[in-house]
DNA sequence: GTAGATCGACTTGTATGCAAGTTGGATACA
DNA sequence: TGTATCCAACTTGCATACAAGTCGATCTAC
């Protein structure tokens, strides 16, 4: 059965897309007016989607005043990562013991990869294979409110993961502490891997913050 | 500044309410058309409540047909408790060690009334009571992430949770884990705590399944 | 010049009408 | 009686009009 697409999903890609590009500046308000304009559609359509942006919480509407693009609080950033250091940790917990050569082979190749983009300093490349990483494993766990909560909150923290890789070291780093977690569990040491992502996570959470 | 409560607002409390309350007979098709008759308001602020209790997962608009009020299936059943094993572990983990005297003193009394629930098999003062507990523990955390999204976890399996405590036997279950967590907190012994919480949820888990 | 009132151009919230698709039942016909 | 067809009454998706609130520019009074 083909799924036809509405326009309410439409502009919903759209838009997210602009916000985690950051065509917007922020803290700067918008109006539905200027965005069906600019998408081609009517309100209607436009603002279902901003009604679903603001529950993920990419933006604000304020009554008679506009759409706010908000700037991701630091209160927000801790938030964030307090939920993938609990969900992350949990599924390494179920995970560990129950992965398959496959598996490893593939987390490798992601590893191997971003290696590769640290010469090339190719950020883009490397933060959608650092996702991937992380993705898999909740994909193999096969829990799919996981899997979709996770995303959205990928997708929150994009923009400020991209100033955070600025520098160099931080990736070299990050691809240090994948290749740990990967070792841990090859060796089915799954407290050791636990610790490791909890490392990872804490680490990228100092330095957001 | 004293917010004003939309008709969007007042739509989504009252159809969230009608499908806890089981009001709607579940896997049966109603309308836009007859939702806004019943409130009193026009399609569009039913709408959007509608779109939004959508996302939360409580049901289904299907183009041209209708509005399906879904029973979570077991799969989203395992997918919650996975959510709220990570989550309240997560949170207990940390907790654990930082908690004062007034924090016992009312987590005690809530334990306190629920045995007084069982006595005059009060389920609904019971199950309010028992989501105190789990909520209380979150709000110390503060993290307003956490309170939410469980809050939400809570409300879908509200109506299945009113099953499983149809026996008096799981009532009493509940409180001695309950107090079991309490005591391991009491006297700051983290992993013990971890622990019994995994039994609470898991047992939890196992009966719903 | 400055404080205050006013008005108009914005904004979102809500109602309503129409387009397009689905469905179940009446109807025609063998 | 059984079957195919068609139509009317539904449904949601979307466009549009209007109501009501906000805010800043402008005008007035001093």
């Amino acid at each position: 059965m083909r799924v036809r697409e509405t326009k309410k999903d439409i502009a919903y890609q759209k838009i997210k897309k602009l916000i985690t590009d950051r065509e917007f500046i922020k803290n700067h308000t918008i109006s539905e007016n200027s965005l069906s304009k600019r998408l081609k559609m009517s309100r209607t359509p436009v603002r279902e989607a901003l009604l679903q942006l603001q529950m993920e919480g990419f933006l604000k509407i304020v009554p008679n005043k506009g759409i706010v693009v908000t700037e991701t609080s630091i209160n927000e950033v801790r938030d964030i990562y307090d939920m993938r250091i609990a969900i992350e940790e949990f599924v390494l917990r179920e995970l560990a013991g129950n992965l398959e050569d496959h598996h490893f082979e593939y987390l490798e190749s992601l590893l191997k990869e971003q290696e590769e983009c640290l010469k090339t300093t190719d950020t883009t490349r490397y933060l959608k294979l650092d996702r991937e990483f992380h993705e898999f494993l909740f994909r193999t766990y096969s829990n799919a409110m996981i899997v979709d909560y996770m995303s959205k909150m990928r997708d929150r923290l994009h923009s400020i993961n991209y100033r955070m890789l600025e520098s160099n070291d931080n990736m070299r780093l990050f691809c240090r502490e994948h290749a740990r977690i990967i070792e841990a569990l090859r060796s089915n040491d799954k407290e050791k891997a636990v610790q490791e992502m909890d490392i990872h996570l804490k680490g990228g959470k100092t330095r957001l913050l």
